[in-house]
RNA sequence: GCAGAAGUGGUGGAAUUGGUAGACACGUUGGACUUAAAAUCCAAUGGGCAGUAAUGCCCGUGCGGGUUCAAGUCCCGCCUUCUGUACCA
């Protein structure tokens, strides 16, 4: 009697995977190649629970699927191991983010005593065919040797506009060497003055060096950010939310700072255009384009009346030039300390104060307060000559276009909300249009008047022709303006990647590649020094010595061969950036990657992962990929063709009703009979038809101990369910290590992609795994169908019926694969086993095959029993079998015919038939002149081989 | 506000190009086996009406229209939910 013992055939099979190195991608390969990959996780301490491994299971799927397809495929994994958990935990415990990241990965115990599984035994538990020889671990210093490299290739680059790409640093030094910088289409910080050749050899290297990094495509400027005291530490746009961290949740203010910036928007234009190359599902497309912001116009001139100084803005809206009845700046604009009048400076100085106190989540909170103050300075319209008083108000943002807008309140309504109240003139330039209410903000049905030579026009002359006239008077410029902005790449933490940067006079110095890596210093403490420094400033040994080209002690520093070390650490996207680069030739130490292999991989074929890293890792990613292809280091400009969001698997919550101001808890079922508060319950205790573990309750938590239980009639405690994200707070969690043990991981694989569609969002429910794991077990019967329940394949031939069951299979399978669908081939396997099963089938020409195509799903049963069958290689590599049209041919066809669209009746017909005797057959059938009840059909659809349809 | 996705039985979902709505499961009900339970197997299962029954009829894919011989699928207008994003000039 052979049972379906699925622990014992997992664990043997993953030992042979393992052992075999079965899944280990070769860079040299005469089959094409493919490459699946996964975004790598974080690894908390918290462990998997069944939510995380949705998408590894689809790639994992299609990974198998493509080797049997005759692919070389690369499958690898690893982890993004830096991070803010582990340095919170380095915080309250002291225990070395190292060590935690270690056990996270190994598993073992951690400083509070609890056992972590590791998520290494967690995912080799669920039978994954990762090439693990090509594992990387960002917070390895191996690995972020490579990720500083990158960053020194960025500081040595510079982003030439009119070649639409990023150059050397060397070429930038020729031409202002040949011909200064006032050809130079760069880009580069505003503040750029223009040099002729002499007067850049004129120049001390000093400030050549402070020119030069305003056009390196990493640059260290004062720029005001996200600064969170809390996390003492800066964050990028994308990770504060609603003017909180994303992490954490704590206030975000903003202070200006010297940091490391990213030059993003060079790319700008180019991470637009390239969407369109890329299969990625339109929202995360959407994302992006909304996250870069393109937006068309122009820039315009303002002089300020009896002053130098010029105001910049940016409008989209330049057609409504003349209805300008003042400008605003935001409060931080520089101007606002130049242009302020005695008058106004000290109500202005008071609002900047106020203003720069306010964080940004009160500026948020509080959009509908109209607030600003007038600067007492007046501004000339470049056309009418009128002064336009200048005011400032912090509905202007000084990080967007140029931290000033030309008001035109008739056709902007914030602009109208301010001009009404303070009271200032709103004048019409829109034909036939009331603006006595609100602004007119459709620009598509424009008609322009009060406007000179603009009267008449429509938004898209007018545009034009304001344009040219702005031109023409060196008062503006038709622009492009993005919303994307630099990316700030310095943090306040440890546990990062340190900057391969030293500082000479204050000038930043890259260390040499061959000295890399520069290795993290180890510190007392991980919280930033008592003056502010970040963690890294509490480093006793952390300067660099340029003769010996070592870190040395703090205590050498004379800034003259020995110089101290750069404080902050890089972000989380760094590491991530191009890691997908990495695993193809991962222990390369002399270069980022061996050139052929680079060559040979390309990108990733197919990349699943959440949808939540659409503005952050999959922008930089992106960015890196085109700096890296634009300086000859990547065949490619984009690192992923296609790229799939699995959605979440959400919890189920139970809950328990406790009676108000008691400790009374009601049953579901009655809890409309007291007045209650749901708690939730820890779903381990709850059984499949929703019933609490009363005792287990009770030992839960202390203050449970002796409460009081309503219950149903039946005696037992019914819980509420809820559908909710799964978190350990909610106590929803399903641990995948659980389900292995009690169904096996082929059942947890089958199940979670029986779900439902990949992409979509749905809950998990352990009640429906039973229907998969039955069906597993229905699978092992019919290989064993021999008496006493013994293996039993024979070679005997195939019936008709045999083939047809198959060879559907085949083909709805195939298809399903290639288009994700992976929740319906589940389906597709159930019906062809119970097919099977019913027609008593043992033939090997059938049984064989089948096991090739559901390994993908179930390996290890598959393994096992193509094992059975007498194979000695593992089934990984057996190549897919090939659907026959010819098995599926009928001769006969079951006809649907419907009466004025309803169906009433079938009819078997020869397949072949045509659509003449088709009718006639039909026409003649006795159920149809029944249906007609002697009316005469006005007309008869046929379609061969679909449907007849009768009406009248 | 803007952008995107989605609304189908008690539940998860299927129907890939307009052609038999509800595949496959879960759950529920009934039955077999068993001292009992588990496991396994069999049957029924969208709603309603009529009939002893075989069966027949009506209604059904968020709502209201439309196109079509035929609409879950296409078009127009709404409603709801989810996700992302927002003083962006």
């Amino acid at each position: 009697m052979s049972q379906y013992h699925f622990n014992d055939i997992e664990a043997k099979w993953q030992e042979y995977w393992a052992e075999n190195e079965t899944f280990k991608a070769s860079n040299q390969s005469d089959k094409p190649k493919y490459y699946v990959l996964d975004m790598f996780p974080y690894p908390s301490g918290a462990g998997l629970h069944v939510g995380h491994p949705l998408g590894y299971i689809a790639s994992d799927v299609y990974s198998r699927y493509k080797r049997h397809k005759g692919f070389n495929v690369l499958h690898p994994m690893g982890y993004d191991s830096f991070g803010l958990p582990a340095e919170q935990y380095a915080i309250q415990t002291g225990q070395h983010p190292a060590q935690t990241t270690m056990v996270n990965i190994e598993g073992g115990v951690d400083k509070s005593g609890n056992k972590i599984a590791g998520y290494r035994k967690q995912l080799d538990k669920i039978g994954f065919s990762f090439d693990w020889s090509r594992e990387v671990r960002t917070s390895d210093p191996k690995y972020y040797k490579w990720t500083q490299w990158i960053f020194i290739q960025l500081f040595e680059s510079w982003y030439d506009y009119d070649a639409d790409k990023a150059k050397g640093i060397g070429e930038l030094i020729a031409i202002f060497s040949s011909e200064g910088n006032t050809k130079v289409n760069a880009a580069c910080d505003d503040d750029v003055e223009l040099f002729s050749a002499e007067d850049w050899k004129a120049y001390t290297s000093e400030v050549q060096q402070r020119i030069l990094l305003k056009y390196r495509l990493t640059y260290l400027a004062e720029t005001e950010v996200n600064w969170c005291p809390e996390l003492g530490t800066v964050l990028a746009n994308d990770e504060v939310v609603n003017g909180v961290s994303e992490r954490g949740g704590y206030p975000v203010i903003r202070k200006k700072m010297m940091q490391w910036s990213m030059r993003i928007t060079a790319y700008a234009q180019r991470l637009l255009d390239g969407l369109e190359k890329i299969d990625w599902p339109q929202p995360l497309k959407d994302s992006q384009i909304n996250w870069i912001g393109r937006s068309e116009g122009a820039m315009v001139t303002f002089d300020v009346k009896g002053e130098e100084e010029k105001i910049e803005v940016f409008t989209t809206r330049p057609d409504t030039i003349y209805g300008v009845s003042f400008m605003t700046l935001a409060p931080e604009h520089d101007l606002v300390s130049k242009i302020t009048t005695e008058e106004q400076k000290a109500e202005i100085e008071a609002y900047v104060e106020a203003t720069s106190r306010r964080s940004e989540r009160e500026r948020m909170a509080d959009v509908k307060t109209i607030s600003g103050v007038f600067t007492g300075a007046y501004a000339v319209h470049p056309f009418t000559g009128e002064d336009i008083p200048i005011w400032i108000g912090d509905y202007v943002l000084a990080g967007y276009g140029t931290g000033a807008v030309m008001a035109v309140p008739c056709g902007d309504q914030r602009d109208y909300d301010f001009a009404k109240f303070y009271e200032l003139p709103i004048p019409n330039i829109f034909e036939g249009v009331d603006i006595s209410e609100e602004a007119f903000m459709d620009k598509e049905n424009t008609v322009i008047t009060n406007s000179d030579f603009m009267n008449g026009m429509n938004f898209k002359d007018a545009t034009r022709k304001v344009i040219e006239e702005l031109e023409k008077k060196g008062a503006g410029t038709g622009k492009v303006n993005y919303r994307l902005r630099d990316a700030v790449f310095s943090r306040q933490r440890y546990w990062g990647e340190p900057f391969p940067v030293y500082y000479r006079n204050g000038l930043p110095q890259m260390i040499e590649t061959e000295h890399l890596p520069l290795v993290l210093p180890e510190v007392e403490k991980y919280l930033p020094t008592e003056d502010g420094d970040p963690p890294l400033g509490r480093a006793d040994v952390w300067a660099w010595d340029v003769e010996k080209n070592e870190v040395v002690s703090n205590d050498l520093i004379d800034d003259n061969t020995v110089f101290p070390l750069e404080l902050n650490t890089m972000p989380g996207w760094a590491g991530s950036s191009c890691y997908m680069f990495r695993y193809m030739d991962p222990r390369n130490d002399k270069e980022f990657a061996d050139k052929a292999a680079l060559d040979y991989w390309e990108n990733v074929d197919l990349y699943i992962g959440g949808s939540e890293h659409a503005t952050g890792h999959l922008l930089y990613s992106r960015f890196w990929t085109k700096f890296m292809y634009d300086r000859g280091y990547f065949s490619v400009d984009e690192h992923a063709k296609k790229l799939i969001n699995q959605g979440m698997i959400l919890g189920e919550s139970a809950f328990v009703y406790r009676v108000e101001g008691e400790n009374v808890l009601v049953s579901e079922g009655k809890k409309e009979n007291y007045s209650v508060q749901p708690i939730h319950a820890d779903v381990s205790m709850v059984n499949l038809s929703n019933e609490l573990d009363i005792e287990a309750f009770k030992h839960w938590r202390p203050e449970f101990e002796n409460a009081e239980i309503i219950t149903e009639d039946d005696g037992t405690y019914k819980v509420g369910r809820e559908v909710e994200k799964m978190s350990k707070s909610k106590y929803n969690v399903v641990n995948p290590d659980d389900i292995c043990k009690r169904y096996g991981a082929d059942t947890l694989r089958m199940y979670e992609m029986f779900l439902g569609p990949l992409e979509q969002a749905k809950p998990w429910s352990t009640a429906g795994i039973t229907g998969v794991h039955s069906f597993l077990k229905k699978m092992w019967k019919l290989y064993h169908s021999g008496t006493d329940g013994a293996f039993k394949v024979t070679d005997e031939a195939a019936s008709k019926e045999n083939l047809k069951t198959l060879h559907k299979t085949i083909k709805k399978v195939e298809e399903d694969i290639e288009n994700f669908s992976f929740n319906t081939s589940v389906s597709t396997f159930m019906i062809a086993v119970n097919e099977l099963t019913a027609q008593k089938c043992s033939a090997r020409e059938i049984l064989e095959p089948l096991l090739i195509l559901i390994s993908p799903y179930a390996p290890h049963i598959a393994e096992e029993l193509w094992s059975k069958l007498g194979h000695s290689e593992s089934i990984s590599e057996a190549p897919f079998p090939k659907f026959e049209e010819s098995y599926l041919v009928e001769s006969t066809k079951e006809y649907p015919v419907s009466f004025n669209g309803k169906m009433r009746f079938k009819l078997e017909l020869p397949a072949d038939m045509n659509k003449d005797d088709i009718e006639a057959a039909v026409m003649a059938h006795e159920k149809t002149s029944h249906y007609l009840e002697g009316r005469t059909p006005k007309k008869v659809i046929v379609v061969p081989g679909k449907i007849v349809n009768i009406v009248g």
